[in-house]
DNA sequence: TATGAATGAGGTTTCATTCAT
DNA sequence: GATGAATGAAACCTCATTCAT
C-alpha cells in the first residue's frame, strides 16, 4: 500500500515552479516531469490535468508568501513598523524565492488561472488588508482606495526585489530605501 | 500597392495586439490571422515568424508609447511639472489603449522576447530617463538608483490604470492622486 | 499536389472505412492517415475529432447501403418481388462492399456512435419500412412486431453474405436460398 | 486459499462481463478492477495479459451459454421439438444474461480474438451441431449449408432477445414467435 | 501577392503493465 | 499474493509554418 507521496506531488511542483519562472506557462509537462525526476505520466496521477497543476501551484505559492509575511508579525507596534514588517518579509521572500516569484507573476497572467484560485490565493492575506484598513481609519494613510495600497506594496516590492537581485550586496540598504518609498507614497503627508 | 501592404501589416499587428492582450502569448497565428480579417498564410509573408512578429509588436507599443509620453512635452517647466506631464500622458495612454497596454505586459514576460528588442524598446524613452537624471542631479529626488525611478513609474502607473479602468468617472481625481504617491515615492522629503 | 479537397476527405473515409472493418474502432487515427496516404493532421481538417469522422463514417455508409438497395426498386410488383429485390441488393452490396459492411457492424457496436447518427442512419430505409408496413397490412407476413422484419432482413443477410464471400461460385445459388429462408420465416403461412 | 483465488478470478472475469458490455474492448483493465473490487495489479496475476482475459472471457461465455443450451436437453423428442427446447433454451439465456451476451457480440467482432478461442468457442456447441445434421440427413431441413443452420439460430436468436428486453410480458409469445420464424426459416417446405 | 489546405513535430493525456511494498 | 503508484509508449490532437494555386 504505497500511498501517494508526498514528496513527489511536491518534487513536481518545485520543479512546474522552476520551470514555468524559466519558460511560462507555456512550458511542457514533459520537462515539468523531468525537472522534477518522474515520468511523465506521474504528473497527471498527482495532477488531473496541466491546467489542474497550474492553478494548485498559484494558490500554493500564494499561500507560502502569506506565511512568510505573516511569521513574527508584530500585531503590537505601530501601523508603520507593521508594515515595515511584512515590507521586509515580501521583499526579503522574493529575493529568496526567486523562482516562486518569477512562476507566481506568470500565472498571474495566464488564461486558465480560475476566479476560484484568484479568490483562494487572495484569502490568506486577509490579516495584511486589515492591517491597512485599520491604518486608513486611523488617517495614516493617504485618502486613496484601499486597493492601491496593496498594489502599491505589490508594484514597489517586485521593483526592489528586482534591484536586490542584481544587487545583493547592497540588499539591507535598498530594501530600507524601497520602504522608504513606499511609505513615501501611501502615508499622508505632514 | 505598397500603401495598401502597408495596411495589412498593420492590420496583423493590431489584432496580434488584441488577441495577446486577451490570451497572452500562447495566442494561435490562426486566431491573430482571423482577427486581421488576413489569410493565415499572409501573416508570414509579413513577419517571418511568430517570435518575430510578437518582437516588433514590442517594439512598436513601446514606440507608440513613448511618442504618447514625450508628445507635448513642456520642457521649460519645473522637473515636477515635467513629470507630472509624462505621468498624465502615460495613465491616459493606459486607459485609452488597454489592449495595447495588456499585450505590452504580456510580451515582457514571454522567453521569447531578445534583448535586442528589449533595448530597443528602452531607447525611445532616453529623453526621459535624461529628464531623471537631470532632477536627480539637482537633488529633487530621493538618493536611490536611476532604474527605480522609471521602475516606479510604471509599477504605480499601472496600478492607477486598473483603477481607473473601473472608475472612468473619477479619472481625473485618481489619476492626481496617483501622481502625488509617485511623487512622495520619489522626492526626497523635506 | 494539393489534391480536391472532396476527393482528399473521401480517401480519409475510404480508409477509414479499411481499417476500422479490419481493426476495429480501436483502429488508431494514424493508421487511418496512412491508410488514405494522407498527414496525420489532414485528418483533423476534415473531421473535428475521431469520434465526428467514425459518426460521420457511419452515416456516409448507411446511406450508401440504402442506396444500393432501392436503386431499381420496382414499384410495381408483387410485395415478394419487391421483397426480394431489396434482399438481392443488400446481399450484394454486402459482397462486394465487404470493408463497408464490416465497418457499420463494428460502428454499430460502439459506444460512440450518438442517438442522432443512429437516427439519421435509419432515415434513408423510410421507404423500405413503408415497403414492409403496406405488406404486414395485406396480411402476407406473419403477425410479429414490424422491427423484426426489418431485423431478420439484416440477421439472415449478414448470414448470407458470410457464405458468400467464402463460395463466391455458388454465389446466386446461395443468395436464392437465402431468401427462401428469410420468406420462410417472415411469410404467414398457408 | 485456492478456493479464494478462484473467487477473485470469477469476480474479474463476471467484471469484466459488465463492463465490456457497456463500452466494448476498449474498456481499461482499471474499470474491469474497479468493478470486480479488486487491485488494478491483481487482474495481471490471474491473466497475463488483457489480451488473454478477453479470450479466456470469450471462451467462459460461450461455455456458460453451451450448458444453459444443453441443459435438459430431450435426446429422445423429434428434431423439432428438440431445436425448439435449445431456442428456448437460447433465448431465455440472452434475456437473462444481457451482459454476457453483449459481451459476447463485442469481442466476437474484436481483432484480438484468436482462431484457438474461436475454435475453443464452437467445440461445447458439438452436440447441436450433430443434432442439425442428423436432421439434415432425414430431409427434414432445407437443402443448405449446414453453417447456416447454426447462423440462423445465433441471428433470429439475437433478433429475438431484443424484442423481449424491451417487451418482458410478452415473453412467452414473442419467444414462440421467433421460432415459429425459424422453424419457417430452416424447415424444408411441403 | 494572398490564400488556406496540408503537414508533422510536438504537446497533452491515457492506459496496459510492472514492481516495490 | 494483493495492491496501486509509477511508468513510458502510444494515442489523440494542435498549431506554426509551408506551398500550390
Amino acid at each position: 500500500m504505497k500511498l501517494k507521496s508526498e514528496e513527489r506531488r511536491n518534487a513536481i511542483l518545485s520543479a512546474a515552479t522552476e520551470v514555468v519562472a524559466e519558460r511560462g506557462v507555456g512550458a511542457t509537462t514533459a520537462a515539468i516531469a523531468a525537472a522534477a525526476a518522474v515520468g511523465e505520466g506521474s504528473l497527471f496521477t498527482y495532477f488531473k490535468n496541466k491546467d489542474e497543476l497550474l492553478n494548485l501551484l498559484y494558490r500554493e505559492i500564494k499561500l507560502d508568501l502569506a506565511n512568510a509575511m505573516m511569521s513574527g508579525f508584530p500585531r503590537r507596534l505601530s501601523a508603520r513598523r507593521r508594515l515595515e514588517h511584512v515590507w521586509n518579509r515580501y521583499v526579503t521572500w522574493g529575493v529568496e524565492n526567486p523562482a516562486q516569484n518569477r512562476a507566481l507573476r506568470q500565472i498571474e497572467m495566464w488564461a486558465g488561472l480560475t476566479d476560484e484560485s484568484r479568490a483562494a490565493g487572495t484569502a490568506p492575506f486577509l490579516e495584511i488588508r486589515q492591517m491597512a484598513d485599520e491604518a486608513a481609519e486611523k488617517r495614516l494613510l493617504r485618502d486613496v482606495p484601499r486597493e492601491l495600497i496593496g498594489a502599491a506594496v505589490a508594484a514597489l516590492g517586485q521593483m526592489t526585489m528586482e534591484l536586490l537581485g542584481t544587487n545583493p550586496d547592497k540588499a539591507l540598504e535598498y530594501r530600507q530605501a524601497g520602504f522608504e518609498m513606499l511609505w513615501g507614497a501611501i502615508a499622508r503627508k505632514g
